[in-house]
DNA sequence: ACTATCACG
DNA sequence: ACGTACGTGATAGTC
C-alpha cells in the first residue's frame, strides 16, 4: 500500500517556532523552529512510514486572494525575523534529505495540500495531511487523514481526523468546515466570520441548513433571532469568509506524485546540516547510512495464522541460523470472579503474544499469537527449526526457554551473552544496545517507542510500535550474528562463549525453575521474634536518647549521637555524619546506646530484608525462585536477584539461623559444596609462584604458612594474631592490595600495613611480578583477561585522576583472579548439571553462591551425587595447585554449611 | 533517583 | 596531597 504524507510547511514551522524555546548554535543562528519541525517530521515519518512525501510552503509574494481581501489579512502579525531566517534553512535541510518541496506564487500551501491530497486519493493511496491549521479538516475523508500536532508541556501529541472524527469533534462534516468557518470565522487565520456567531451557533445553523448559502436563502426560518439578525446583516461577509476558508483542490501544480517518492532521507549532506545546527538528539538517526528506517521497515511482514507461520518456517528451514524472539507479557495480577467474590491472583505464567522470526536480511516475520496460532504452535514451529539443526539466535535466551522445546546448546546463540563476553562493562545488552555496534543499524529503543506507557498496556493494545520494535529486534539479532561470531573469534573469547556461557544458560534456567523450598511458617516466626526484640530495643533507645526519632534514618541518628549526645564523630559522608557499623563500633564505650543501636540495626536488617523480604517471594508451592543474572558483573560472576539468594546471612549466628528455613523437599537432603580458597589457589597458579604453590601442595594451612614465611617464625609457632594478619594480607592481595585498605581492615597503621605487604611480596616474589604484569597489560591493551579468555576492559587506567587510575590498577589485579574463579565454578556447574541428567538422577542443582553449589539431593542418591559433585568441582580445571571442594550434608541449609 | 547501610562471596 | 581495599543486591530514608 502506498502512502502519501503531505506537510503544511508554514503551519508546522510556525507551531514549532512558538512551541520550542529559543535555540541558537555556535554561529548564532536561530534553530528552534527547524528543530521543532524536524522532530514532528521524524515522528510522523516513523508513525506513518510513507512511501511518498511532500512539504508545501507559502511564497512570500502576496497571492491573489491576499490582495483581494487585504483588509482582512492586514491584521496578521508580521513574521518575526528569528523565524523568517529559519525558513530557508529548513528548506535546505529538506532538500538535502531529498524531500519534495512545493511552493508556487499565487497558490497557498493549503491549496497545494488540498490538490495533492485529492490526487493521492484518486490514485488509491492512503493520504495524511499534517498541519497545525484546523482549516485543513475540510480535506478529511475516509482515505484522507488530517493530523494536527499539539505540543503539550514539551511533548508532541498528534490528533488524527478521518471524516468520522471530524463529525464527532465538531458536529459537522469535513465539507461543512468551510461553512463553519464562514459563520464563526477563525481569528488565527484572519477569517472574520459573522460577528456574534460562535461555534455553538454556527453548528446549530449548519445542522439546520447544511450550508452557508442555504442558510442565507432561508434566513427567515433561522431560530435564535439574534443569529438570524447577525447573518442577515452580514451576508456578504459570511460568503466572503467561506470563500477565504475554502481550500482549492484543483490547482495546476505540475507536480507528479512520483516526484514525491521517498528515498533514503538520511543522507550525508543532511547529516552535515544536523551537525552544523547542533541537533544532537537527531544525530543518531543519521549516524550511518544504514539507518534508513524506511528501507528496513518495508521488510517487516505481519502475519497471524498458523498456515502463514508454517509457510514462513518452511522457507527458513534451509537457513543455517534464524533469529527468534518470543514476545510474552509478564505475569500480572488479574481479578477473577467466583461465587460473586472477586479475588486477586497472580497469573500462572507469562502469556505469549507474538513470535518474531528472521532468517535473511530481506524479511522479518512478526506472527501474532491469536486464533489458530497458539503458544503450542509457536513452540512446534520453533522446534521444526531446531530439529533441522538451525542455530537459534536470540537475545536473553534464558527468558525464552519457557516457550521453547529443549534443543542442544550448540545450536543456541545469545546476542546479549555474546556482547557481554566481549565487553562486560557495556551499559545494556538489549537489541537496541547491540544494533549499532554489531549490526551497523539503528533502531528505535523500547523507551522511545512506548515512552512512559506501561509495558503490559503496550502488550494489550498491540500497537504498531510493538510490531516494529519486535521486528527491529529480530532483524538486529539476525544481522548481529555473523559479526559477533567473527569478533568472538578475533578476541579469543569464542571458547568462553561457546563452551561456558551458552551451555550455562540451560543450567541456570533449570536452577531458576527448580527454586528452593522455604518453611513459610518458620520464617514468619523468626520475623516475629525479631520484631519483639526490635520493639524492646527501640523503647530503650528512645529512653536513652531522651526522645523518639527514626533510628533507621542516618540523618536523625547522626543528630542524636553527635549533637545531642556529643559523641566524637569519626567519619563524615557527603551528606553528614557517618553512622556506619564501623564508626559505631569505635563508639561502643561512649554510651550503652551505641550497643543497642548496633543490635537494632542488625535485627531490622534481618527482619526487613530477610524475614519479611524473602517471604514475599515464596511461590504457591512454597519455593523461592531467584533469577540468576548472567550479564551483570564486570568480572564474570553471576548475580542473583528477586530475591538475592547469594547474600543470605552466615557470618553472625543470629542471621545464620535464617538458613534453617531453607530446606530440601521431602525425601531429599541438601548437599552443599564449596571451593576452598579458590581465588588464592587461582593466584598461586596464575602467578606460578613456587613458594605459594608449595604452600598449597601439602596439607598445611596457607594462612599459617604465609604467616610463618612473612613473619619468619616456624610454622608451628605462628600465633593466632599472626595468622589472622596473614589471612587479611592474602585477601588484600586478591583485591588489589593497598596499604590503607589493609591498615583499615586490620586496625593497624598504614606504615605497618605497607610493611606487611612488602614482606609478603618478598616471600612470594612471583605474585608481585604477576600483579605488576596485570597492571602493565591493562595499561598496554586497555583490558585484562581471565584464564579462560574473559575480558575486562579498564578505562579507569586512562583516567587523569590519580585515584581513579589507582582504582583501575586494583581492578587489573583483581579481575583476572575473580574472573578465573567465576569461570571455574561455571564449568563445574555445567558438568554437574549434565551429569545429574546423564546419570538419570533426580537430584537438582539449585543454588550457586560464587564458590559454593547447593544440590537438593534425593536420599537414595546421596553417595553418588556427593562423589559426582566433588569430582566435577575438582576436575573443572587443572591447576598447578590442587583444587579442593568440601561437600557437606544437612537437613537444611544451616546444617549443610 | 540518589545515598547510606549492610548482607554475602 | 589525594582518600582507597574486589564483586554484588535490597531496604529505608531523603530529595
Amino acid at each position: 500500500m502506498e502512502k502519501l504524507v503531505l506537510i503544511d510547511g508554514n503551519s508546522i514551522v510556525n507551531r514549532a517556532f512558538y512551541g520550542v524555546p529559543d535555540l541558537t548554535n555556535k554561529e548564532g543562528m536561530h534553530t528552534n523552529a527547524v528543530y521543532g519541525f524536524l522532530n514532528i517530521f521524524f515522528k510522523v515519518i516513523e508513525e506513518e512510514t510513507p512511501t511518498h512525501l511532500l512539504v508545501a510552503f507559502d511564497v512570500k509574494a502576496p497571492t491573489f486572494r491576499h490582495e483581494m481581501f487585504e483588509e482582512y489579512k492586514g491584521t496578521r502579525k508580521p513574521m518575526p525575523e528569528e523565524l523568517r531566517e529559519q525558513i530557508p534553512l529548513l528548506k535546505e535541510i529538506l532538500a538535502a534529505m531529498g524531500i519534495a518541496i512545493k511552493e508556487q506564487p499565487g497558490i497557498e500551501a493549503d491549496d497545494i495540500l488540498g490538490t495533492m491530497a485529492k490526487l493521492g486519493e484518486a490514485e488509491g493511496m492512503d493520504v495524511s495531511v499534517v498541519s497545525g491549521d484546523r482549516d485543513l479538516l475540510q480535506l478529511a475523508t475516509d482515505k484522507i487523514k488530517v493530523r494536527i500536532p499539539k505540543t503539550k508541556g514539551g511533548k508532541t501529541t498528534v490528533e488524527d481526523y478521518y471524516s468520522p472524527q471530524v463529525i464527532e469533534k465538531y458536529g459537522v462534516t469535513p465539507s461543512q468546515i468551510i461553512d463553519l468557518k464562514g459563520l464563526m470565522g477563525d481569528a488565527s487565520d484572519n477569517i472574520p466570520g459573522v460577528p456574534g456567531v460562535g461555534e455553538k451557533t454556527a453548528v446549530k445553523i449548519l445542522t439546520m441548513f447544511g450550508t452557508v448559502e442555504n442558510a442565507i436563502e432561508k434566513v427567515e426560518e433561522m431560530k435564535p433571532p439574534r443569529a438570524r439578525e447577525a447573518v442577515k446583516n452580514n451576508v456578504k461577509l459570511a460568503l466572503l469568509s467561506k470563500k477565504l476558508a475554502t481550500i482549492k483542490t484543483d490547482c495546476k501544480l505540475g507536480v507528479k506524485l512520483e516526484e514525491c517518492r521517498l528515498e533514503n532521507i538520511f543522507t550525508d549532506e543532511a547529516y552535515k546540516w544536523i551537525q552544523r545546527l547542533e541537533f544532537k538528539s537527531l544525530m543518531a538517526r543519521f549516524k550511518n547510512d544504514t539507518g534508513a528506517d524506511l528501507a528496513i521497515e518495508k521488510k517487516f511482514c505481519e502475519i497471524s495464522t498458523a498456515k502463514e507461520l508454517a509457510d514462513k518456517v518452511d522457507a527458513l528451514m534451509s537457513a543455517s541460523y534464524v533469529s527468534v524472539k518470543i514476545m510474552a507479557k509478564s505475569k500480572e495480577e488479574t481479578t477473577q470472579e467466583s461465587d460473586g467474590q472477586m479475588t486477586l491472583f497472580m497469573e500462572e505464567k507469562p502469556r505469549v503474544m507474538a513470535v518474531v522470526l528472521c532468517g535473511s536480511d530481506e524479511e522479518v516475520v512478526f506472527c501474532h499469537v491469536m486464533g489458530d496460532v497458539t503458544e503450542m504452535v509457536v513452540r512446534e514451529q520453533c522446534q521444526r527449526l531446531t530439529d533441522k539443526g538451525v542455530v537459534l539466535v536470540t537475545n536473553d535466551l534464558k527468558s525464552q526457554l519457557d516457550f521453547l522445546s529443549e534443543f542442544p546448546a550448540e545450536q543456541a546463540f545469545d546476542t546479549a551473552l555474546a556482547a557481554y563476553v566481549m565487553n562486560p562493562i557495556q551499559k545494556g545488552f538489549l537489541e537496541e544496545d547491540i544494533a549499532s555496534e554489531y549490526a551497523n543499524m539503528l533502531m528505535p529503543s523500547f523507551g522511545q517507542l512506548f515512552e512512559k506507557k506501561r509495558i503490559s498496556e503496550a502488550y494489550n493494545e498491540m500497537p504498531k510500535e510493538f510490531v516494529r520494535y519486535g521486528c527491529y529486534c529480530g532483524l538486529v539479532n539476525y544481522i548481529a550474528y555473523k559479526p559477533m561470531h567473527k569478533k568472538l573469534k578475533l578476541v579469543k573469547s569464542y571458547d568462553l562463549f561457546e563452551k561456558i556461557e551458552m551451555p550455562l544458560v540451560f543450567t541456570l534456567y533449570h536452577m531458576e525453575q527448580e527454586g528452593i523450598a522455604v518453611k513459610r511458617e518458620a520464617l514468619r516466626e523468626y520475623g516475629e521474634r525479631l520484631g519483639e526484640r526490635i520493639e524492646v530495643l527501640q523503647k530503650e533507645i528512645y529512653d536513652m536518647a531522651g526522645e523518639e526519632f527514626n533510628i533507621n534514618s542516618p540523618k536523625q541518628l547522626g543528630v542524636i549521637l553527635f549533637e545531642k549526645l556529643r559523641m566524637p564523630y569519626g567519619k563524615k559522608t557527603k551528606t553528614g555524619y557517618s553512622t556506619s557499623a564501623e564508626v559505631l563500633e569505635k563508639l561502643r564505650f561512649e554510651s550503652p546506646i551505641v550497643e543497642l543501636i548496633l543490635e537494632y540495626r542488625q535485627l531490622t536488617k534481618l527482619k526487613s530484608t530477610y524475614a519479611d523480604g524473602l517471604s514475599t517471594y515464596i511461590d504457591m508451592d512454597g519455593r523461592i525462585r531467584s533469577t540468576f543474572n548472567q550479564t551483570i558483573t564486570a568480572t564474570g560472576r553471576l548475580s542473583s536477584t528477586e530475591p538475592n539468594l547469594q547474600n543470605i546471612p552466615i557470618r553472625m549466628e543470629l542471621g545464620r539461623q535464617i538458613r534453617k528455613v531453607f530446606v530440601p523437599k521431602d525425601g531429599c537432603v541438601f548437599l552443599d559444596a564449596d571451593y576452598s580458597q579458590i581465588e588464592l589457589r587461582v593466584l598461586a597458579h596464575m602467578s606460578g609462584d613456587e613458594r605459594l604453590i608449595e604452600a598449597y601442595k601439602g596439607n598445611a594451612d596457607v594462612h599459617q604458612t604465609t604467616a610463618a614465611l612473612v613473619f619468619h617464625v616456624p610454622y608451628d609457632e605462628v600465633t593466632e594474631l599472626q595468622r589472622r594478619n596473614a589471612k587479611a594480607v592474602n585477601f588484600g592481595i586478591v583485591y588489589g592490595i593497598s596499604g590503607f585498605g589493609l591498615s583499615r581492615d586490620l586496625n593497624i597503621t598504614k606504615k605497618q600495613a605497607e610493611q606487611y605487604i612488602e614482606d609478603y611480596f618478598a616471600t612470594y616474589p612471583k605474585v608481585k611480578e604477576y600483579l605488576d604484569s596485570l597492571v602493565e597489560m591493562g595499561k598496554a591493551k586497555g583490558y585484562v583477561t581471565s584464564m579462560f579468555g574473559r575480558r575486562r576492559p579498564i578505562p579507569e587506567l586512562e583516567a587523569k585522576n590519580f585515584m581513579k587510575r589507582q582504582f583501575g590498577e586494583r581492578i587489573a589485579m583483581n579481575s583476572p583472579i575473580q574472573g578465573t574463579a567465576a569461570d571455574i565454578i561455571k564449568i563445574a556447574m555445567i558438568h554437574v548439571d549434565q551429569r545429574l541428567r546423564e546419570e538419570n538422577l533426580s537430584s537438582k542443582l539449585i543454588l550457586q553462591i560464587h564458590d559454593e553449589l547447593l544440590i537438593e539431593t534425593r536420599e537414595d542418591e546421596i553417595e553418588q551425587v556427593k562423589k559426582l559433585l566433588e569430582e566435577e568441582m575438582v576436575r573443572a580445571v587443572e591447576l598447578l595447585v590442587p583444587l579442593i571442594a568440601e561437600v557437606k550434608q544437612g537437613q537444611d541449609w544451616y546444617e549443610a554449611k
